[in-house]
DNA sequence: GAAGTAAGTGTCGTTTTGGAACTATGGCAA
DNA sequence: TTGCCATAGTTCCAAAACGACACTTACTTC
C-alpha cells in the first residue's frame, strides 16, 4: 500500500480513493451521514478498533473531509463533522448504497 | 479487518464495501472501464503487487464482479471481464471521479 | 536451445491490523 | 474525598496483510 502516492496520481479515481479508499474510511463516513459525529458512537456503530478509529479520522481531517471541533473545553471533547467537501462524497455513498441493495441481499439479518 | 464479516452487514453500503472496498480492488475495476482485462496489464497500469493482484482477482470472481475467461488453452492464460453486476459499479466509479477531479487537484503531474 | 511472454507462487522482512488494557480529565454520587 | 463512570484516545503485543523480487510453468519466437 502506499496511500499517499495515490494523491498525485494523474487518475482523479485513484486520487479519491488516496482519500476514502477503505473500507473503515467510509464506514466512518457513512455514520457522519447518519449524524454521528463522536469517536464512541462511530466505535459502537462501526465495530472497528479504537485504534484504527484514530488513525482514520485523523487522516480525514487531515484530507479536509472531516472538521474536529471542540464540544467541550474543559474535558477536551469533539466533534468530528462533515466539511462541504466532505459531504460532497454523499453521491458516491448513495451509488454504493444502491448496488449494494441490488446485488447484495442479505441472506440472514444481524440484527434487524 | 472483517472482509467477509461485511457482506451480511444490516448496511448496504457496508455490503459493497465488503467488496470493493480497498483501494486497490477499485483500480483494478478502473482498469476494468477502461478496456483492460488482463493480469499483466493490470500490473502495469496501477503499480501494485503480483500478489495482491492474484488476491483481488481471486476475490472479485468469487464475488461475480468479474468473469475469469481462458483465452487460449494450451498455455491457460485468462482474461477477466466486468459482469453486468460489475459494469453496474459503473456509476460509483463515475462519482468517485467526480469528486477527485473537483477536490483532489493534481498539483504537479506525474506521468501526463 | 536461448530468450521472451503471461499468469501466477514462494519467500522474507516490514507495516498494518485486531484486541485488549491503560491513561487522562472531569462529572457525579455516596 | 474516595470511588465509579464516560469520553477520547494511546500503548503493547501477536497475527495478518503487504511490498519487493525471485522463481515457476507452459508455450512461442528467434
Amino acid at each position: 500500500m502506499k496511500w499517499s502516492d495515490l494523491s498525485e496520481n494523474w487518475c482523479p479515481v485513484a486520487r479519491t480513493l488516496s482519500v476514502v479508499g477503505d473500507r473503515w474510511t467510509m464506514l466512518i463516513l457513512r455514520d457522519c451521514f447518519l449524524g454521528m459525529s463522536r469517536f464512541e458512537q462511530f466505535i459502537a456503530s462501526s465495530g472497528m478498533t479504537r485504534h484504527i478509529l484514530a488513525d482514520r479520522l485523523k487522516r480525514l481531517v487531515e484530507a479536509g473531509v472531516l472538521e474536529r471541533r471542540a464540544y467541550t473545553t474543559t474535558p477536551k471533547r469533539f466533534d468530528y463533522v462533515l466539511t462541504e467537501k466532505g459531504k460532497e462524497l454523499a453521491p458516491a455513498l448513495l451509488t454504493l448504497r444502491d448496488w449494494g441493495k441490488k446485488h447484495m441481499p442479505v441472506r440472514r439479518a444481524t440484527s434487524a
